[in-house]
DNA sequence: ACGGCGTACGCAAACGTTTTCCGGGGAGGA
DNA sequence: TCCTCCCCGGAAAACGTTTGCGTACGCCGT
């Protein structure tokens, strides 16, 4: 039987197969996933840790996982954990349950306790848009000290000299590298980058950005780096507040590229982060290290792209310089 | 053993269940949940159907869903069908070879053959933001009917006569529902529902919003309401561009409540539609029928909010008037 | 003190696969 | 025609649970 429909390289006449197929389909024959896995040891099943499937840049990251996954005959089973360490161990428990033959990991603060023990178990694993000091780690991550350096170049090339910056959470890897890119493009256009002009959002979130921007706008910046789109709406939202017009009074710049950029007044300039391509990345990752063959790259930094809409503009002082 | 951990009815003495636990802690030993599903004829997973994880309509309800289900020790399978029966039907085999429990559908466009045929199969389902003709199914639906009226009555209350919809696609059942309450709602107030004031949506898209609003534009409308908040951006898209202002110009409610709405300038008036809890209310229902409880109700109504922001107020005419 | 009854626990079968091991049958060569 | 070798396919074991059944032991009553 198994060897008629799944070692197809096994020697066995054409004619028996064919009786074996007509069988199937005459029965309406369906493999059970339980027995196989039960006898294989293994379900071709990976476990994917998000925060949370409700912020909108996780779900391109799914899909694309999903897709990579169900290609080479994978399952994924995804689990919330808010970013909490018990929702983390019990998706972890869950995960070791179902026998899941690997994971993928795109909290970006997982507690390190957490991480640890499934490294000491040597559960393979890749992380998804975050990375690690373990050298052993398999990631897929964003390169988000050039992703800051490209919109600095772009607010220092239309003439800004007073940026301002609202980091994501410094306790994500995201949240730290792009806040670190940001001071380091700064400095490399000779700029100062005085820490009133930078202001840590409490989360990813538009609240969080609205209420950062307050604080940022007392700088007086003619252009805000937000490191993330909804952090930028929290902005855009102050910045009206406080009677600023965008791109004329302040230029916004986010990241994530969210699916209301384009069609929102001012359309936002914001940082295409490829979601669905780190998805498929982790996916292959991770079937490469389950099956035994080599693993191309260990860490993978992908690349951003600027894209330039209406939130950015050339600063007033500059105007009248030009 | 298994007497010990989950059939703690059966008599047992406590100090040898006691003695078990000890060798579980001692062992870590985590059940299989394989070879459970093997013996049991149950996985206690549920398959869920969505079209597509990235509208950011379903996250919440998908969140609903599998909190309620994992409180009641299952376990939610996605399957992304991006509404083609192609997909449907792959998801269906996957779920059948998962030995998934139950389904829940939240595709609002199934092809009626793919139903027809989990139906035919006895396949426990519940259907969820969509309705059926068929008596004996289970479904979790929100109130389209009344939810257009609302907004019916708010636009007319503020004054307004001249009132246009952007419907969704009308082979989906909210589509439909939705055009068809607003109509009613219409001749309710005794005004004309005249067929240039209707437009139906390629999809449930910003894009398609912004083409179709262009058309609905044209009828000189001082109101729309738009299915769908999505759709809704891609008639201020469309209002801006004709140089009209939201909302001095022309009204603008839709439905969903999506989390941009209250940032966005102006804020949007639109529906809330309880999503969480249309997820929580199916699972709810799907487990009652597994189990052999009775179901409460077969076919649940929820009701909307109506929740009033920026982007509705009087018309310019009715303000002269007043 | 012995027998009977009832309670607690051990043993084994079964769930549906995969894979290994054998046995049987056919074909070809002597 | 008979033997041998090879190819095909049938049979059985194992994966880790649950559960029914049977047994052994303990306690109580006579």
């Amino acid at each position: 039987m198994s060897r008629a429909l799944t070692r197809t390289d096994l020697p066995l006449r054409p004619e028996t197969r064919r009786k074996v197929q007509a069988a199937v389909e005459r029965l309406g024959y369906r493999p059970s996933v339980l027995a196989r896995g039960l006898r294989l040891r293994r379900t071709s099943t990976l476990g994917m840790l998000v925060p949370d499937i409700t912020n909108p840049f996780f779900p391109p990251i799914i899909r694309g996982a999903e897709e990579a996954a169900r290609a080479r005959g994978y399952e994924i089973v995804l689990c919330n954990t808010d970013d909490s360490p018990q929702r983390e161990d019990a998706s972890l428990r869950l995960l070791r349950e179902r026998q899941a033959d690997g994971l993928l990991i795109a909290t970006s603060r997982m507690a390190d306790a957490t991480l640890d023990a499934v490294r000491r178990e040597r559960f393979p694993f890749v992380l998804v848009n975050r990375g690690s000091r373990v050298a052993a780690d398999l990631s897929v991550e964003v390169d988000n000290e050039r992703a800051a350096a490209s919109v600095v170049d772009h607010l220092v090339g239309l003439g800004h000299r007073r940026i301002g910056h609202i980091a994501g959470p410094l306790s994500t890897t995201t949240g730290a590298e792009r806040a670190a890119g940001f001071r380091d493009a700064l400095r490399a256009h000779r700029l100062a980058a005085s820490t009133e002009f930078v202001v840590e959002a409490e989360a990813y979130a538009e609240p969080a950005g609205y209420a950062a921007a307050k604080r940022v706008l007392a700088a007086r910046p003619t252009a805000i780096f937000a490191a993330n789109d909804l952090l930028l709406l929290g902005a855009l939202r102050a910045a009206r507040e406080a009677g600023l017009t965008v791109p004329t009074d302040l230029s916004l710049v986010g990241v994530n590229d969210i699916p209301l950029a384009a069609p929102l007044d001012p359309p936002l300039t914001t940082v295409r982060v490829p979601q669905r391509e780190m998805g498929e990345l982790a996916v292959g990752m991770l079937i490469a290290l389950l099956e035994g063959r080599p693993v191309p790259a260990a860490r993978v930094r992908l690349d951003t792209t600027l894209i330039v809409r209406g939130s950015t503009a050339a600063p007033v002082t500059a105007r009248r310089i030009a």
